[in-house]
DNA sequence: GCATTGACTAGGG
DNA sequence: GCCCTAGCCAATG
């Protein structure tokens, strides 16, 4: 377990339910702006209980990869209120997290 | 310890 | 608007 690992977690813990962020926020939350990648590689079979990883996509809202729990994860954000299409998350300008704002609330839609 | 991979991102064609 | 290339960082073999 190293530091940047837990701090990825703790990261996409703190992302409110009905919202989303990149692996680039999470990224940019553990202190490596530019370790997108190793998010992804670190949230391999979220490992971590408790952990809402299906609120993690890509950038543009893009799901990202997800392996077959593609589906699984649309549900689980469509079921926060989150709307989703085939392969991208709609809305996720308005319903990006962003931990600086902290918005409680999309508005103006 | 080095080399390869991977749920990525941004830029160019 | 979609596809390919280059860059970056951590984990795994």
């Amino acid at each position: 377990m190293s530091v940047f690992r837990r701090r990825v977690i703790a990261a996409v813990r703190r992302i409110p339910p009905g919202r989303v962020a990149t692996y680039g926020d999470i990224a940019d939350l553990a202190g490596r702006p530019r370790a997108s990648r190793a998010v992804g590689n670190i949230m391999r079979g979220c490992s971590e209980p408790g952990t809402p990883c299906h609120r993690v996509i890509g950038a543009g809202g893009a799901l990202g990869g997800y392996g077959g729990y593609l589906q699984v994860k649309r549900e689980l954000l469509r079921a926060e209120g989150v709307e989703v299409g085939v392969a991208r998350v709609r809305g996720f300008d308005r319903l990006r997290w962003r931990p600086k704002t902290t918005r409680p609330a999309p508005l103006h839609v």
